[in-house]
DNA sequence: GGGGTTGCTCCCTTTCGGTAAGTAGGCACC
DNA sequence: GGTGCCTACTTACCGAAAGGGAGCAACCCC
């Protein structure tokens, strides 16, 4: 696919997402962004400034380096997020946040912390459910 | 595990949640939200109110039986859905946000949103992306 | 007994995601 | 000068889980 002329990307513009039908694009895309590891790597991304490989992983235990790459890769990809190579020895790779990805991740971060604030009434909520059935 | 007392409620919530922390409950839970379905049902009711099983299925096209079955249970599980029969005949069943799970809604609406709006800047990156490679 | 609503269950395929091992390039030690 | 190590990947393998489809249950009016 090559890349978008002004004209096209006008054209593009003026089509209107909807993510409920299921072929639209957008759904596509929602779908992507609705990754645990897609919202921690924004998340820590916003929260820490740009980051090296490793210290994102030092930041999100737990996932692995296949996770972590891939993750990465398609951020970038979708333009959410770049990357930069120092020819440092050894080489060291950071990312940082487009302002693309600043304006979402800034929706994802406040689910992060909705999650985090409200894991006791979930936690009632289960515990009330279970017994109920 | 059965019902909660207060003060088990209340020891709880000292607890600090991280969901950088693979061991965490809440990274669980923000697993559980990070849902292309749980988007599209809280976004859903949200937008129109109380939905019956049929209007939602037919808001969120492409959605099978089973999916649909499965999210709305997960989510009156966790307190954010309430589910209501009516003795009609037939029997119809009404979804409704609680208070716990209207709060969240407009968080994951937003990010509906933002996939919708931004859908062309995310395909212009890809286009540049796969070309530059 | 057919039909419409809301499920549940079984089967099957696809995808997710972890582990472990290998790659690259350059320095550094002995 | 071979060996080793560091970061940041990449690849192959494989078990677990997601998720679609189809079929069945139940209810009661018509």
């Amino acid at each position: 696919m090559p890349t978008m002329t002004a004209a096209q990307r006008r054209e593009l513009e003026k089509i209107q997402f909807d993510a409920y039908l299921a072929e639209c694009k957008s759904r596509e895309l929602l779908e992507t962004l609705s990754s645990k590891w897609v919202a921690l790597v924004l998340s820590a991304l916003r929260e820490k400034g740009a980051l090296r490989y490793s210290e994102i992983a030092r930041t999100i235990a737990g996932a692995s380096q296949k996770m972590l790459t891939q993750t990465l890769r398609a951020l970038e990809r979708d333009g959410l997020v770049s990357r930069e190579v120092e020819p440092t020895v050894p080489v060291s790779v950071t990312y940082e946040l487009t302002p693309l990805g600043d304006s979402l991740s800034g929706l994802v971060l406040s689910v992060k912390a909705w999650a985090e604030a409200n894991m006791v009434d979930v936690m009632v909520a289960r515990a009330e459910y279970d017994d109920r059935t």
